[in-house]
DNA sequence: TGTGAAATAGTACGACCGGTCGTACTATGC
DNA sequence: GCATAGTACGACCGGTCGTACTATTTCACA
């Protein structure tokens, strides 16, 4: 039981440091000593770096999946669901209360060129997440909300480069107007897919 | 004269290995293996790693500029000029026969919660970048290229989100059609802000 | 309350990190 | 033609990395 809580705690400082330093900046030191355990304590939970990794990263999704996903599935079914989910997509990491930007932002230009479990564990990461905004797109075109000429794929790829934009004006530019200019961009967005927008 | 070649190697193994591994995989040790020198010798041209690092962001700059710019300006001003410029800056860095990715695209997502001149020195890089992207957008308005009510600000941070979005489809998931979206991103971009498009 | 397993600590390892040292060699300017 | 500055070398610094091994503590349950 005890093992259970420590294990949360180490997710918990681990994501933390993910969210701020990127996957090469959580080393075992630095993660025992955050959790205040020793680091050969630490590594009896995870057996490797690379299975500590991959634990992270599920952590971040559960994460995502309890702050923006469960929320947004509430809202009626079309429109409405892809709005809610992208609102509270967008920017999401803070309000999850995590100290840094989204790991799995910064693990699609860290772990670009490279190879490996950890790679492979963050491309099926983003290729679900990306499934997900297509069938809500697709929800929202089958009800009416959305034009049914509309290239659906194209829609995410565009709705994809908005949360990227955002995450590099807000965190590394720290433009006080990026909420703004992604609302903007998704309002256009969806202009464009023949939703009827207020003005 | 010897030590002008021995810069241009060391600037030319360290950008490629630059935009393979990003700031943080690129090691003195590592580097100067791959120039063929001693990691003291590399020493006598970069007094510390901070400085080899701002080096190298320059270079990618000069790179930059050489391979996207300048081609770029030698097309008419206006539309055909914004256009130029923005098929040579997505996917650039192979086309400049960089075996990695975007050096500034990673370092933006890779730097964003750090401090300290390297973390500036991209900022201002960024920066100028966007300044460019914006002049260049603004002449093609003034011509009546593009609308007078076009936001311009607005313009060009969806514009870095097209680019950010290529970067991680092609690079990343490598997705065939990546080069492919982003040009229908661009094109739809440009509609939208009244350029008169074939088709 | 005693015991065995689970959880954690402790210690050590080889590799690599950024950086410094003294020392050569070599190109360049006077 | 010689002083000087730049360039490169190999050895080495203290520190941290991921990982392995063994010892100790903690705790659930008999």
């Amino acid at each position: 039981m005890k093992s259970q809580a420590t294990r949360v705690s180490l997710l918990h400082h681990g994501l933390r440091a993910l969210s701020v330093d990127g996957l090469s900046g959580v080393t075992l030191g630095r993660l025992a000593e955050a959790a205040s355990l020793s680091k050969s304590g630490l590594f009896a939970h995870f057996r490797s770096k690379e299975q500590l990794e991959l634990a992270l990263l599920d952590e971040a999704a559960r994460l995502a999946h309890v702050h923006v996903v469960e929320p947004a599935m509430r809202a009626p079914e079309g429109l409405p669901r892809l709005r809610g989910l992208v609102e509270r997509w967008i920017g999401w990491p803070s309000r999850a209360g995590l100290p840094g930007g989204c790991p799995v932002a910064s693990a699609l230009f860290e772990l670009d060129d490279s190879e490996g479990r950890v790679r492979e564990h963050i491309a099926a990461l983003e290729k679900e997440w990306r499934e997900l905004l297509r069938s809500l797109t697709a929800s929202a075109v089958a009800l009416g909300h959305l034009n049914v000429e509309t290239d659906i794929e194209q829609f995410v790829w565009e709705l994809c480069g908005i949360y990227l934009s955002h995450h590099a004006s807000a965190r590394f530019l720290r433009d006080p107007a990026a909420e703004t200019r992604a609302r903007h961009a998704f309002d256009a967005l969806l202009r464009r897919a023949g939703a009827a927008l207020p003005s």
